[in-house]
RNA sequence: GGUGCGUUAGUUCAGCUUGGUUAGAAUACAUGCCUGUCACGCAUGGGGUCACGGGUUCGAGUCCCGUACGCACCGCCA
């Protein structure tokens, strides 16, 4: 037996047992005549101490220690002479008897501590270091708990976690697969799932009533902090279900893991916001709500314009709106001119910022007095609620869309100066009634928001022949502090109107045979009513846990260009593996 | 495909604005001293292809161009 305790279990209460411990050197503290050294593994640290009744031999034996050392130390609990407050163990030390090194360690590339000196790349490359600091490990930890608590509320609710498989084939709709060559079938290739979503629909069809999965999906596109080329979703679908069924379900789901995991009670009912308030208020189709600062329209088709003739820049604009930010009206001419350098970054866009500062008199003073009267900026601050002290701040353009998107960006950008995205606050709602389609300038047709199995409105499935533009979908996404969290749709159970969406999709009822075939066939024999959902499960630990990345939570995350520096993959492939696969290389000029 | 920032000791960084003797700090590491450390302390020491390639210059870590790599973002991600 390698050990009787562990390193972090130790108490006042132990004082006199003999024990046997085993795991990491944390640091060696020689102080000539005494050595004390800090034992760690998974569950804590526990000090061993050699003091000057320690044979020399022992002594010296401890005195040769490195970090990262192995050891199993057999001794006596005893309570220490002096105690460490920071250490639950901190009360207590063993004096060690025996002493086995059962391997030695290189100095490590970086610090093994909470607050490590090592660099995100390096931290990457010796990841399996990097996870025995407590910091990192308690993220992998907390997914575990997550995981556990998923399985129990769901099997509660009786559903059944059924495995799906990874080879599968490519389907044109959505992110670019990864692809996987069929030996067995030369020329031909798998594709890896970006979701297993025909699959849990044939799982309805196959009468499985209610299904989940952990499960791992795959999509090669370009990484964020916030996106893995593979990533795992908590994947759930319901048979005989309207949207009211899965929006309780689920959200019955979020609040047993904040009250599980974070000791939070979410007891209100959830709000429900339709995207086109979402992006009429906050411009984005994920809303941060843990602020206000909704945007007011001040020139729309809906809103005629409360500036008269005068400013060419509004005068030739057919959208503008601003936000108001309360109490800031202080800010320096300095910080608003970073703000206006902030909007007008390429990634973001805008031409330029406008601003008003109401006083405390009420009056308002605006970077384009010189272009109207006071009772113009005084009718806008008006119509924003604005109060003395706030400050105004206005963006204008041609393209509502892109001005939304543009005030969003801006309007975080205050929240989080103004210090109001705080990370242990949290705000959820669902976001419900997306469009069915939009356009894509690059295909030059409709593309699904969501995806081509989703159901449209029943009130809205005649403007399919009309105007499929404006019909809406039985879609929703939760949506938590202006992270999408989960997404899901009621599914089309109709092999007619599954066929009827194809064909708006572009594809000749040929092609969709091609690719669906297998579903629309489905479909013919007894299909039921049928949705579900999937959250992101990387994000919601990420989010728990108040992290910035989801590669945090993560145990072997890929870098920005999607490689594993660890075990530097992708790698070539032998010619004698390319041959057997009928493949040839075709690379770019000065890639070979 | 694009934008921005970065690359200097094992590690994290300073040095670059204004080119000029031997490139510094902290930490880590090594050696010695130290009987209660726990961010131990004290002393000493070793450690550098200033990412790579080219250019400007009498002279480049420093200025310019390119490449590679890293991070963040835009496009993309149903």
């Amino acid at each position: 037996m390698y050990r009787t305790k562990t390193c972090g279990e130790l108490r006042l209460s132990d004082v006199g047992q003999e024990v046997t411990l085993a795991g990491w050197v944390q640091s060696v503290h020689n102080l000539g005549a005494l050595t004390f050294v800090d034992l760690r593994d998974r569950y804590g640290i526990t000090q061993l101490a050699f003091t000057e009744d320690a044979p020399e031999e022992l002594r010296k034996k401890a005195g040769r220690l490195g970090r990262e050392f192995v050891l199993q130390a057999t001794g006596i609990v005893t309570e220490r002479y002096s105690k460490n407050k920071n250490l639950p163990t901190g009360d207590i030390e063993i004096q060690v008897n025996e002493l086995n090194i059962l391997n030695e360690s290189q100095t490590p590339p970086f610090t093994i501590e909470e607050e490590s000196d090592g660099g995100d790349d390096l931290r990457m490359k010796y990841r399996y270091l990097d996870l025995r600091r407590p910091c990192v490990r308690k993220n992998l930890e907390l997914r575990h708990r997550m995981t556990m608590e998923v399985r129990r509320y769901l099997d509660s609710k009786g559903f059944l976690e059924i495995e799906t498989p990874m080879l599968i084939g490519s389907t044109p709709e959505g992110a670019r697969d990864f692809v996987v060559p069929s030996r067995m079938n030369p020329g031909q290739f798998y594709a890896l799932p970006q979701s297993p979503q025909t699959l849990k629909q044939l799982l309805m069809v196959a009468g499985m009533d209610r299904y989940f999965q952990i499960v791992k999906c795959f999509r090669d596109e370009d990484l964020r902090a916030d996106r893995q080329p593979e990533f795992t979703q908590i994947d759930c679908e319901m048979s005989f279900v309207q949207q009211e069924d899965i929006l309780q379900l689920f959200e019955g789901m979020a609040k047993h893991l904040f009250r599980e995991l974070r000791g939070v009670e979410l007891t209100d009912p959830f709000p429900r916001m339709s995207w086109d308030d979402a992006m009429r208020l906050y411009g984005s189709d994920k809303p941060d709500t843990r602020f206000g600062m909704q945007f007011v329209e001040l020139k729309s088709k809906d809103q005629t314009s409360l500036f008269p003739e005068g400013f060419a820049v509004f005068d030739n604009a057919s959208f503008i709106a601003g936000i108001c930010a309360t109490g800031q009206a202080e800010y320096t001419r300095k910080q608003l001119d970073q703000l206006t350098d902030f909007v007008r970054r390429p990634q973001i866009g805008a031409k330029g910022l406008v601003y008003a500062r109401v006083q405390a008199d009420g009056s308002v003073k605006s970077s384009i007095d010189k272009f109207y009267g006071p009772e113009v900026m005084q009718a806008v601050s008006q119509k924003m609620n604005a109060l003395p002290g706030d400050l105004i701040l206005i963006l204008s353009g041609d393209d509502a869309m892109r001005v939304r998107k543009q005030l969003c960006e801006l309007r975080l950008e205050m929240g989080a100066r103004m210090g109001l995205r705080d990370k242990n606050k949290f705000s959820l709602l669902w976001v419900v009634d997306f469009p069915m389609f939009e356009w894509s300038e690059e295909e030059g047709r409709l593309m699904a928001m969501h995806h081509p199995f989703t159901h449209p409105k029943n009130e809205d499935i005649p403007l399919l022949d009309t105007d499929p533009a404006s019909v809406r979908a039985d879609a929703y996404d939760m949506v938590c502090n202006g992270v999408e969290v989960g997404g899901g749709s009621i599914r089309i159970h109709d092999q007619a109107l599954q066929a009827k969406m194809f064909q708006i999709l572009g594809f000749t009822p040929e092609k969709a045979q091609q690719q669906f075939g297998f579903l629309m066939n489905a479909f013919k024999y007894g299909a039921p009513p049928h949705g579900g959902l999937a959250y992101g499960l990387d994000r919601w630990v990420s989010l728990f846990a108040g992290l910035d990345s989801i590669r945090d939570c993560i145990a072997f995350p890929k870098n920005n260009s999607g490689r594993d520096v660890m075990l530097d993959a992708p790698g070539e492939l032998d010619q004698k593996q390319l041959d057997e696969l009928c493949l040839a290389l075709n690379l770019p000029q000065g890639q070979e």
